[in-house]
DNA sequence: TCAAGATTGATGCACTTGCATAAATTTTCT
DNA sequence: AGAAAATTTATGCAAGTGCATCAATCTTGA
């Protein structure tokens, strides 16, 4: 019998493939959306979060909850958005030092725009690779992993 | 009856929360091991692959792609390494063009020196976070994903 | 054999990210 | 209320990444 070692090799196999295989996808994926003229992804997720959002509003902090992303890189983010008249930021009506982001009409046009080409991507990337029940199966594992 | 979409939601939840999950672990791993000064992860893989390798000793072009990189990625990466003193680069003997990349002892000695906190990390950040079986299923379903 | 094409690796340039920190509020606690 | 602590957002600067492209070599195939 041997001791079990303080990480099972399986746990590491497991973490290092999961670095490999959704940093890899997530290029690929990308790639398709800059070959039809795109912006990246991060663009098209705060998009969503916005336009599902209550009044297509929502504040820097709640996206940067929401997309798990750094604050820095989030205000970065809106910037480059706001920049290109996707979104459009407005002064917090209940807090004093924040800010409320909403999208445009040109944002929601753009993630129409989007939609095809990323749907197509990520079936041909990664919907097209997996068996029956994998989705789910990693929408479970995962999700202890965001808490 | 509903006709079943191009790709099914669970699937695009699935590629969301991957990337979303994968993104948001590495952080977090990759901020303890700066916490204790250390290099971030990938100068740890690239040591590791060559610690692991025949002669200590590989191409550029295979380190590309055993770690599933951009070329001008590992060209910079390795320059970095070079730099401090971790790998050495050689010119290839049997290929006019390549070089040859080869560990020297301080990078299998930062090998050493990262592994406790790499694998504390892994395990506070991603370990601790599964259920039995679930290193394993990830393994296999992730597997798919990197053909 | 030798020209056409593919592979290997590096690099200038623009853009993005990370870090540290600032500035303006808001919240908490006494 | 008022001081101390926490929250929200922005930003200067250094470091890393992506893109396009180059130069050198190797491979193919007429």
């Amino acid at each position: 019998m041997s001791k079990s070692t303080p990480t099972p090799p399986a746990a590491i196999d497991a973490w290092a493939r999961l670095q490999r295989a959704s940093g890899a996808v997530l290029a690929r994926v990308e790639t398709r959306l800059k070959a039809d003229g795109f912006p990246p992804l991060g663009w098209y997720d705060v998009l969503l979060e916005l336009s599902r959002a209550e009044d297509r509003t929502l504040r820097p902090v709640e996206i940067e909850k929401r997309m798990l992303l750094a604050q820095y890189n989030v205000s970065r983010l809106l910037d480059r958005l706001a920049a290109a008249g996707y979104i459009e930021k407005l002064k917090s009506p209940e807090d004093g030092r924040g800010v409320s982001v909403r999208v445009t009409s040109e944002g929601e046009a753009l993630l129409k725009a989007m939609w095809p080409c990323y749907q197509a991507a990520v079936e041909a990337e990664f919907t097209n690779h997996l068996e029956p029940g994998d989705a789910e199966t990693l929408w479970d594992v995962l999700g202890r992993l965001v808490r």
